[in-house]
DNA sequence: TAGGCCATCTGGTCCT
DNA sequence: AGGACCAGATGGCCTA
């Protein structure tokens, strides 16, 4: 167990000397950062995103040496180790946790790390977009993902169903309103709720 | 205070 | 080989 203690030791020393002398890689970092500001700046969020209260890029207010701060699994792996250690697989394991905290495999974890926070900005400005075509209430809280997913579910389901009846979108609404919408789809998104927003709907 | 929601990190897998 | 995608783990924030 020491002589683990030792080797994150080592390797946190080591760290911070290959960070002090890969100049060009900080600068690689700095750049895909910055990058990732400037790509989050320009977004169109919504006055729902609480990206204001909670610091989506923390890395952007890191150290150098923040970069050797223990992954959440590297320190459950540590608690495990007195444990698990006399099994000859997770003996390996080990070993391949330290090899992947080496310098060169840093690098590439905090590029692609980077890459993830920009796939996941994407995916939450296309939530961002799709919100803003479901029907919501004027006082209603910001949906959730799950929720505006499930929403626009029964919402075009709702529209194709308009569609097929050949009614009149406003006349259908009101229709549903009056006799209780009876949603074909499995949605949690149902009758009166369903209806009721789109009642906010301005047709004309 | 528990539960919901979310961002982030991470390692694995698949694809180009 | 490197990037995209995915799911699990984790911790923070907020609300009922």
């Amino acid at each position: 167990m020491e002589d683990v203690l030792f080797d994150l030791d080592q390797d946190g020393t080591t760290d911070y000397a290959f960070w002090g002398q890969m100049d060009q890689n900080f600068q690689f970092q700095s750049q895909l950062d910055t990058f990732l500001l400037d790509y989050n700046s320009a977004g169109q969020l919504s006055p729902w995103s609480n990206f204001g209260s909670q610091s989506m890029f923390p890395d952007a207010q890191l150290t150098l040496t923040d970069l050797d701060v223990q992954s959440p699994g590297e320190d459950a792996c540590a608690e495990g180790e007195t444990s698990s250690m006399d099994d000859p697989l997770e003996v390996t394991k080990h070993r391949a946790r330290r090899l992947s905290s080496h310098p060169p495999y840093k690098v590439q974890r905090h590029a692609a790390n980077i890459r993830e926070r920009k796939r996941m900005l994407s995916i939450n400005s296309a939530f961002e977009e799709l919100r803003c075509h479901v029907p919501t209430f004027p006082y209603e809280k910001r949906l959730s993902k799950i929720d505006t997913l499930r929403l626009a579910i029964a919402y075009i389901a709702l529209l194709r169903e308009i569609l097929v009846s050949g009614c009149d979108p406003k006349s259908y609404v009101d229709d549903c309103m009056k006799s209780g919408y009876k949603n074909h789809t499995n949605a949690i998104w149902n009758t009166s709720d369903l209806t009721a927003r789109l009642s906010w709907i301005k047709w004309d």
